[in-house]
DNA sequence: TTTTGTGGTTGACGTGGATCAACGAGGCCC
DNA sequence: GGGCCTCGTTGATCCACGTCAACCACAAAA
C-alpha cells in the first residue's frame, strides 16, 4: 500500500456531497468508458470469468488486485454475526471493484456475481505503473477517494432520515446514471438484483421496495415489469429527493 | 498533506467494528492521557481559549492545525442547505479535534465550544516532527484512520436499523468510556450538550431522547437529573445493544 | 402432467418514533 | 418582584414501515 492520502479533492464536490446528501452522491459511479477498459485489458491481459452467485473475492482475502468489470455485474456484502446479509454496493459493467480494501490489506466485503460475469484482473503491484499510462484509472481513484470522504457520520444520519421512496428514487437515478455512462439508454434497463438485495442495500424490507415501485408506477414515474425498468419521468424522481422533512 | 494511507490497521479491530456495528465502535474515543497532553503542550506551547458557543473553526477554513483539548468540550456540526444543523460528533477534554479534514485541505465541519474551553494548537506543519517525539500522538492517528475505515455503507444502514434506546445506550456507554479514559468515574458525569444536540447526533428528535432517558431511569439503568448522569448498570445498557431485530 | 422453489405483489395489522402541544424549572435582565 | 428565554419532560395523535400472510407467475425437476 503505497498510496498517499494526498489525492486532490475539490471543495466543490465535497460540499455538493455533504449538503445535498442523497444516495446519488454516496454511490458515485466510477465507471470507465469502453475504450479505457479495453486499454487496461490490453495492458494487463489477465481475465477471469465468474459464474452467477459465485464469489470474486471474500471478506478477509488478501487485497492483491482490483478488477475492471468487462461484462456482468456484482454485489458486495458483509455477513453479520447474527447471520443477516448486508449489501454494501452494486458494481456494474465498466466499473471497478475491489477498492473497498483501499485502506487495509484485506477485503472487508464479499463480492458476488449477480450474473455470469467477466473481469479484467489488475494486480495491485501493477497499479501505480498503470496509473501513469491509463489516464482514466487515476481519475477513478480520485473519485473513489472522494467517496471515502463523504462517509461521514452526519451523512449516515441523514440517510436514516430519508423515506423509502426517496431512497428508491435515488437508487433508480443512480442506476440510470451508471447505465448512461456506459452508453445505454438512461431510460430503460434491466436490474440484475432482487427486491430483497435492493432492500438490503437501501435499508428497507423487500415488501417496502416492491410497494415503492408500485407507487412510482401509479404516479407515472416509471414502468416496472419485474426487473425491467423504464423511467418515464426523471424530473419526477428528482423531485422526490428534495422532499424535505418539516423540520 | 504527507500522510500515507499505510497506517497499519489490525484486522481484529476492523472486524470488531464491522460485525458488532454499534455506535460505540463508530465513535472510538481517541483520548490522550493528561501526561501526553502536557507533553504536547510543552512542545508546542500555543494555547487558545474559546468561549462557550464560539467557533474553534468553521467549515471551509483552511486545515492548518489540529487541537488537543486541554479543558472543556466541543461539538462538530455541518449546516445543511435547508438550514438544519447536523451534529457529527462531540469532543471532550483530552481528545483531539480538527482531524475531520484529514483527507482534504479544508475543514468539513464547524467546531463549536459547548462550554468555555482551552485547546493546545498543533500546527499541521509540526505534526510529523511531533509524531516522532510524542508516542501517543501517532497512536491517536492510527485510531482516527481506522475509524475512517468503519465508515462504510453497510454500517450506515445498520445504524439506521438501531432503535432509539439502542442508540442512546451506545452513546452513554461511549461517553462513560471516554470519561474513564480521563480518569473520571465511569459511572457519574455531566453531559455538556443539550437533548437536541444528542438527538441530532443520534438521528433522533429531542423528545425521543428525553423519553429514552426516562425509560432508562424507570428500568433502573441510570439516574438522570437534567445533564447529570449516573450510570447504575453498565451490563444493563450493554444488553440493549445486542437487541437484534427479528430478521 | 404435477410438484417444488424462487421472486414479486398486495393486503391487514402493529408499533416506534415524529409531530404537535402543554407545562414546569431555572437563569437572566429590566 | 415580573417577564422572557432556553431546556427538559410528558401526553396525545399520526403515519411510515416492519411483520405476517396469502397469492400469483415462472422455471426447473420429477
Amino acid at each position: 500500500m503505497q498510496m498517499k492520502a494526498t489525492v486532490p479533492v475539490s471543495m466543490a464536490s465535497l460540499k455538493a456531497a455533504c449538503s445535498q446528501c442523497n444516495l446519488q452522491e454516496l454511490c458515485l459511479p466510477f465507471g470507465m468508458s469502453e475504450n479505457e477498459i479495453d486499454r487496461l485489458d490490453e495492458l494487463v491481459g489477465a481475465r477471469r470469468k465468474i459464474k452467477r452467485q459465485h464469489h470474486l473475492y471474500r471478506a478477509g482475502d488478501l487485497f492483491e488486485a482490483i478488477y475492471a468489470i468487462r461484462a456482468g455485474s456484482f454485489k458486495t456484502d458483509v455477513l453479520l454475526e447474527d447471520g443477516r446479509e448486508q449489501v454494501t454496493g452494486f458494481q456494474m459493467t465498466g466499473e471497478i471493484i475491489g477498492l473497498d480494501g483501499i485502506s487495509t490489506e484485506f477485503h472487508t466485503c464479499n463480492a458476488i456475481a449477480l450474473e455470469d460475469s467477466e473481469v479484467c484482473v489488475i494486480p495491485y503491484a501493477k497499479l501505480e505503473e498503470l496509473s501513469r499510462e491509463v489516464e482514466g484509472l487515476q481519475h477513478q481513484f480520485h473519485k473513489v477517494m472522494s467517496r471515502e470522504i463523504v462517509r461521514d457520520h452526519g451523512v449516515m444520519m441523514l440517510l436514516g432520515s430519508m423515506r423509502a421512496e426517496e431512497r428508491l428514487a435515488a437508487f433508480l437515478l443512480n442506476m440510470s446514471q451508471r447505465f448512461t455512462a456506459r452508453g445505454f439508454s438512461a431510460a430503460e434497463f434491466h436490474l440484475r438484483m432482487t427486491r430483497e438485495e435492493i432492500g438490503s442495500y437501501l435499508g428497507l424490507k423487500l415488501e417496502t421496495v416492491s410497494r415503492a415501485f408500485s407507487r412510482f408506477q401509479e404516479d407515472g414515474l416509471v414502468a416496472v415489469q419485474q426487473k425491467h425498468i423504464r423511467i418515464l419521468s426523471i424530473p419526477g424522481l428528482k423531485k422526490l429527493l428534495h422532499h424535505q422533512p418539516a423540520g
